[in-house]
DNA sequence: TTGAAAGCGCTAACAC
DNA sequence: GTGTTAGCGCTTTCAA
């Protein structure tokens, strides 16, 4: 376009401020890096050429050297609809995200795609990030095993996985917790929406109600399966409810599930909690004001996302960590039961 | 902890696939990028070499040495709160992360914090990313002015850009439609709790429903302002309600808030469409079954999201791009009217 | 406390 | 079509 020299003039380099500040490139390395070995008077110079310069470090240099990408990776299943719509998700996102805001540490979201299923993997062995946060495991997932960086889980993989480090709630208690509240309000036959199978958590809260319903000496009621998606929660009510299925009390195993159930249930005239209490996990945006509130375990969504951030950073940079660390939840009682 | 020499030995280079396959580095590189110019054989013996040893090139190296990161970043206002807590905003991503999963190129969130303000600024000169994507612009948002890579914004900034890059709805129109199906209905007192108008979408809508009153011949009915929340969409009303404002149709700027107010409404005993008829823009996954379902404008949130990384992937790739995209809405009618 | 020198692993002219 | 040769901009021993 013009044959002037370009005004977009390349970047500073760190020769540059050395130049500037009459010392070495050595010493411009270790005042950027905050070394302590650095004499006073010769920082401030530093740093008054690195201002007068704007010099802003090169990334990729700097990583090629140290071996450091200071980023990590959160890992997004191949089913983005269900990701993105689940308010839980963004929720973790936003823990992980504030979290890392207060590090050095920067978040690159990696999609996984089944056109293409080694790009998972190669990424997390091309330096690009310093570790990983798998958020949403189903038991087939394998992109992230004999990986050379550190990984952190969400929520137990439902696969049992050797030296794994996982940050969850505990979900069987949990389970167990929402299925107590509905016997204790003198509720015998116990049906459940379980989640999938494929997910720890789904297995684990199955289990809790299991375990209640048998430490209470009754019959288990049955059982339904969902994805922990509303639509999946719909489609298994009606099945329940199709299949003729006699239950007064109902643990559904999502609160995205349970929203879903409570608007069948009041469309088949049953009334909640007159005819059925329901009890659910997870406390979201929408169990308060749900028809009726909804009574549910709550989880720490958010500060599960800055844990799973926390543990991974600890790991990349050599702390000792915890290999499990489980999360408190409590029983939030509303009109539902 | 041990003397024995560690197990997990470092990645192999590309060296190493070079002497392997018996040929230059360079001729693993250009096979590692796809050069048409090696011949088949070798081609062959390189891609062996590179699958017996399970080569991954180093990303720092690579973008080291050809100054391209493929990778861009999604800047977040520092709000996370209320980007996280939108379906908008997780459409949009869901669109740029699902684009991108098709390209070479990886998503970077970057959360802009107060506490650093010029973290954000920094980060985009360190050549991290190839280029940024802008979602929710507030007038005071500055960290990408000057800086040396391409931006895409998604949605107009409310001050004018020079050069800026814009991938947007018309918002005017929008907010024009909305309010003249209320015209249509025979509405002639016509309120609007418009979006916040540091932002250009907030500004558009409300010069939207001024432009069809005006053109209708009505007089301008009451503003009250929101942040686009549901939060301050409840509040607008209620401001509304309690200063007496008598109105029969009103427009809310965004579905969020809309959804809000239709439950203040129905509190106050307030019967839409009978007593008020309510429009709004966005057609998210709760107009459908909002409490009447809500009559708004339909916008393409998730291609919205895949059309800016598009976008900022031919400006970074040097195609020709248009400066400003427009995407189609339409009206979609609902019972809320 | 500072500097010199040697890479980190790759790409990109340029020559052959 | 293939190899040689320089770097890309930084960190990091090692000496001084």
């Amino acid at each position: 376009m013009s044959s002037q020299p370009s005004t977009a003039r390349s970047a500073p380099t760190l020769e540059a401020v050395a130049e500037l500040a009459g010392v070495s490139r050595s010493t411009v390395s270790r005042v950027v890096n905050g070394s302590p070995k650095v004499a006073p008077e010769v920082r401030t110079a530093v740093q008054r050429a690195i201002e007068e310069l704007g010099y802003v470090p090169n990334h990729a240099a700097r990583s090629l050297a140290s071996r450091r990408s200071h980023s990590i990776a959160l890992i997004i299943p191949e089913d983005t609809r269900r990701f993105f719509t689940d308010p839980y998700f963004a929720d973790v996102v936003e823990g992980v995200a504030s979290h890392l805001a207060t590090t050095p540490y920067t978040l690159t979201l990696l999609v996984e795609t089944e056109s293409d299923a080694g790009r998972t993997t190669r990424y997390l062995q091309s330096g690009s990030v310093d570790g990983a946060l798998i958020v949403s495991t189903h038991r087939a997932d394998r992109s992230y095993d004999g990986v050379n960086v550190p990984v952190v889980f969400s929520g137990r993989p439902a696969v049992p996985h050797a030296g794994a480090i996982v940050v969850d709630i505990d979900n069987v208690a949990a389970g167990r917790m929402a299925t107590e509240v509905l016997i204790r309000r003198g509720r015998r036959r116990i049906a459940t929406i379980a989640g999938p199978q494929d997910m720890g958590a789904g297995q684990d809260r199955l289990n809790g109600w299991r375990a209640a319903i048998a430490a209470a000496g009754l019959e288990p009621g049955a059982v339904e399966f969902g994805d922990f998606t509303p639509v999946s929660g719909a489609a298994a009510v009606r099945r329940l409810l199709d299949a003729g299925a006699d239950f007064d009390g109902l643990f559904v195993a999502s609160a995205q599930m349970a929203h879903a159930a409570l608007e069948v249930l009041a469309e088949r005239g049953i009334a909640v909690p007159d005819a059925v209490s329901v009890t659910s996990v997870d406390n979201d945006r929408f169990a308060e004001t749900a028809q009726p509130p909804l009574t549910t375990i709550e989880q720490p969504t958010k500060a599960h996302g800055a844990k799973i951030a926390e543990v991974l950073v600890g790991v990349i940079e050599g702390r000792p960590v915890e290999r499990l660390t489980v999360l408190p939840t409590r029983l939030v009682e509303r009109s539902s039961v």
